[in-house]
DNA sequence: AAAAATCGTCGAAGCGCTTCGACGACCCAT
DNA sequence: ATGGGTCGTCGAAGCGCTTCGACGATTTTT
């Protein structure tokens, strides 16, 4: 491994001047500076990370703590490790991985052994362990989501109970009076994530607000859950004409057994979908959706991230306004009854 | 933040007492020992990470390099990544998450800065322009994925050309003569990934070996894409019955339409897919399938590199076999002439 | 013309840890 | 009893970098 030292020599100079011209810290001749740089390309030395860390105390590395469970959008989270990964690096800092299993743990060791400057949280629930250590730490950090308490903390998210008020909005404008709400898996309003009981909130209040009826139904991902939920809904509601969908998995499921009951999208019934807008594109039906912009949290949140260390940083709380795009899975309410049922 | 002299003091031994009882690599008494365990709990120590990899030359971190495009099964990568995360962390490891973008650079970068003491590449492609400086650097890697010069490289896959192979025979077993490929999107086989060529060559070779007929189709994503190439396909050769589909985003589209033009699955048609588990099981008909174990692949690359770490590694190129699973979505060849053809 | 400020560079201290050699204290065989 | 081993502990020397204060050499100010 080449050292600054080897690198100093080189060129001529002493350590500390080869540091200055590395770190732009002191100002360094043109002809000294470009003396280094070629002696830097030359003998192609990379500054230690270890040393580095140790001598300025910051290691220039972020931590993301991502979800284990995958009982959720899993692209979405992997967009947004990516957005952050990629973001980081334009700053000068890499991204360390880190998954929830460790829990509060992973919080303690990461800042307290001086191994990430930083940390953002994603997956973050209302009550969250984490949360008191991270306030403690005193460590810059950016939650993606949001907790029930804020207080000290900066954190990024779509604002959901907008975007829940946004899809009821939307099918009430068209006639709707009877919604169905497809949620998450039952385990992800057991534990309280933020963004699936904020959606929850949007959609009953402004429901209320416009006299529609809303049924909320959790469901597991997948065929069959699917369509013993879609069963109980219509078995409860028969008048059900609008459908709000938050779980990626149920999204594909609930149109086809839609079709397969020879209800049509959107003539008979009209689908609201909140999702990443690849999968509202690509579904077999173009989906009326509200889009969570995983990409743009992503970077967001690396940005704030980066200023608090620069110590420009505030804690704030930025809720991205959501935006629903119209496409081919919402229409009029029809104004005959309900549809025919299907063979189901 | 706490330091190990602060600890030797409150312990009341020298400093390099307390790294021993850390690193156990000379034997201490059982009381010593115990006060300095004691110490370190009382004052919340955790030794600080750069200082470590300073002194000892090691960083305990492992490079994990995730594909940057998201043209490919997302959730993949994930679970491999949140594997490695996983296994690294029972190694005392951490993750390191870098993205394809910054390509040969990131490998330099990692190895000659000492951040990361070894690296997991993953979509490696068959002439990958980081191998030449991976080979180099003589830091440990494993690679997931099979490019095609594996000398002096350790290597974990799942045995694609065994999984083509097996998917054409459990098809021609069945009786199926003609038989569909729907593959990656045109781009994932432009730039050579390995994994996809090697599906094909399983593929071909078995399928001449049992006279049975193939039809490669490259296909992107999503409905209106999938559309179009089954057009294209039952123009080509009308008398196809067997589907192989490597190209998650095809799969649901895939079944629709089947289902859509009056073919049924697997009455009429059978498909198999090489995808994850969660995928066969959740589409809409459960599907015959090569699972893709995602998981054990990324536990496999840790075990190895930490056994090479710790100096024990063999360089080796290790295929998992794969296992087809049957479900619902493949039966015997109808003998009578090809399906009515739907409105489509 | 002298004093003050600025610039470019250097030497040295130290960040917190690992690790090597040293050195008593103790146990065993002779 | 005496020499040779272990065992448990310590002191000190770095690992490669950042950063502070110092100091000539210029440049600016008065």
């Amino acid at each position: 491994m080449v050292t600054l030292a080897e690198v100093a020599r080189h060129a001529g100079v002493s350590a500390s001047t080869v540091s200055y011209v590395l770190s732009g810290k002191r100002s360094i001749s043109a002809g000294t500076r470009q003396r280094v740089e070629q002696s830097i390309r030359e003998l192609g030395y990379h500054p230690n990370a270890g040393a580095r860390a140790l001598a300025g105390s910051r290691s220039n590395i972020i931590a993301l703590m991502v979800p284990l469970r995958t009982d959720m959008y899993v692209p979405v989270m992997m967009e947004i490790a990516i957005a952050v990964a990629t973001t980081a690096r334009t700053h000068g800092y890499d991204v360390l991985l880190l998954t929830g299993e460790e829990g509060p743990d992973a919080v303690r060791r990461v800042t307290g052994s001086g191994l990430a400057d930083a940390m953002i949280l994603m997956d973050v629930e209302l009550e969250d362990e984490r949360l008191p250590l991270l306030r403690q730490t005193g460590r810059p950090s950016v939650l993606i989501g949001l907790p029930a308490d804020t207080t000290g903390l900066t954190c990024v998210d779509l604002d959901f109970t907008a975007a829940g008020a946004l899809c009821v909005e939307h099918l009430a404008a068209l006639g709707h009076r009877d919604i169905a709400v497809i949620g998450e898996a039952p385990a992800v309003y057991e534990r309280h994530t933020g963004f699936a009981e904020r959606t929850l909130d949007g959609l009953r209040t402004r429901a209320r607000e416009l006299g529609v009826r809303l049924l909320h139904r959790p469901c597991e991902g997948g065929y069959d859950a699917m369509a013993a939920t879609l069963a109980r809904v219509f078995d409860e509601r028969p008048a059900t004409t609008g459908f709000v969908v938050q779980n990626e998995s149920a999204i594909e499921p609930l149109l086809a057994l839609l079709r397969r009951q020879g209800r049509a999208v959107p003539e008979d019934v009209s689908v609201v979908a909140v999702c990443p807008e690849q999968v509202a594109t690509q579904a077999s039906v173009r989906l009326t959706a509200v889009s969570i912009p995983a990409r743009q949290m992503g970077r967001y949140a690396v940005e704030h991230l980066v200023a608090k260390l620069d110590g420009r940083g505030t804690d704030e709380v930025v809720l991205i306004a959501p935006e629903l795009t119209r496409r081919a899975s919402s229409g009029p309410a029809a104004t005959r009854t309900p549809p025919p049922t299907g063979k189901s």
